[in-house]
DNA sequence: ACCTGAACACCGTTCAAGT
DNA sequence: ACCTGAACACCGTTCAAGT
């Protein structure tokens, strides 16, 4: 588990790309905050000032990341199915990039328009919902949230925030699910009721596999509403 | 616009809920970075270390601005009218209480279930979900994640991160759709045709109404494939 | 081109002490 | 009960210098 702590490494030349895949497990093992210039060049035998000939500032180590993440998305090819079907399989692939690693993806949001392989899942996404009929404002205020939707899917894991370490992690649902369980039952009966999937998800398949529906769902809605208008605003047409 | 810079202040005792107030009107004007043990204790004419009596540690000051902002929360009444339209009436009121704190927001989704104000949204929320006829497993994991996708919807509106400055954030808009425009008609041809949306939110209602058209819509045609598997394995009923 | 070393301003936090 | 003061380990960052 514990990552590679095997002391300063002599190695070839430091690199951006190299800086940010050790800055991204390093999230992984022990959290965002644990991400410091100081650690990362201790991790590569390095002097703290040495990455600063790689990147200007610490934001543009954490744009390094949030860009490794994006280019992780694999894009599936373009095909002949609804656009809806392609939009949730586009969705699929963003989830698929980000589940690994939940401790980076706060990063990602605020940075996906500025970088090239988050455009261009941000392209796919636009280009579908213009498919569905949407105008461009629609389609930039609904894109971009459904974007930033998936992103607040990880986040919203229940249980994500517990440790990783099997027993810890038991201990800490145990303690989760008895703080509400013991609320009392009059005034949150259904936080009661839910208890043992708010401490935890049980199926972490299911949870993404519902709010995805739940998502597409959405967009179905309120791209349908768009084509009810258009035809009460051309009575006969067709 | 500047906050209260008036130099130490000699006044009653601090309290927890004037420094979580404090805190927050710091992380509006300068961001969540800038709200600091040191700076606060500055605001209030003390010395750093006299907010320990008050907080364990910093993660406790964090959860007191959470507190606040879900203490913000008007909550509707309770009516007749149908559960989708109450979950939305709910859904919009904790919306009002984060707009005017946008910089706060990624604090609440770990904290919803640890801050009393927070498990009442949460088992309002929760309660219509199963009125809409949801088992406890999907109660609890659209619901939490309902209640993420309204913070999702704070983080992620259009030109949210530009500065608040009239002019500066006018050149910041500029700059942005400029940095769209000029990509590749033949890559990014929609990221184009949605560059001034993308850059800037024309209308921020009209942003958070539609979207919250579509998570309505997405809970609601979920809710009816429930009703409608309970149809298909119950066929005659009624 | 790539890295070191010294230095600076700023953090969160502990602990003993004051009133 | 509420706050001060000194101290510690740890930050990001600048700058001049080495190779």
């Amino acid at each position: 588990m514990a990552n590679r702590r095997t002391g300063p490494q002599r190695q070839e030349p430091l690199s951006r790309e190299a800086i940010a895949l050790s800055a991204i497990a390093l999230a992984d093992d022990e959290g965002l905050e644990a991400v410091t210039i100081r650690r990362l060049a201790q991790q590569h035998g390095v002097t703290p000032t040495a990455l600063y000939w790689h990147f200007k500032e610490k934001d543009q180590l954490l744009d390094g990341m949030a860009e490794q993440l994006f280019a992780d998305v694999q894009l599936p090819p373009e095909d002949s199915a609804p656009w809806q079907h392609q939009l949730r399989s586009v969705l699929e692939a963003f989830l698929a990039a980000l589940r690994p690693h939940p401790a980076v993806v706060a990063l990602l949001p605020s940075r996906i328009l500025a970088s090239p392989a988050g455009l261009a899942l941000t392209e796919r996404t636009l280009s579908l919902l213009r498919r569905g009929g949407l105008q461009p404002e629609r389609t930039a205020e609904v894109g971009g949230y459904l974007l930033s939707a998936i992103v607040a899917l990880v986040t919203a894991e229940p249980g994500r925030e517990h440790p990783s370490e099997e027993e810890a992690r038991d201990d800490a649902i145990r303690a989760k699910r008895a703080s509400l369980i013991a609320l009392s039952p009059r005034r949150f009966p259904t936080v009661i009721w839910c208890a043992d999937a708010l401490a935890n998800c049980a199926s972490p398949d299911e949870y993404y596999a519902f709010n995805l529906d739940m998502l597409i769902g959405g967009v179905t809605t309120i791209a349908d509403a768009l084509d009810d208008d258009a035809d009460a605003a051309l009575p006969r047409s067709e």
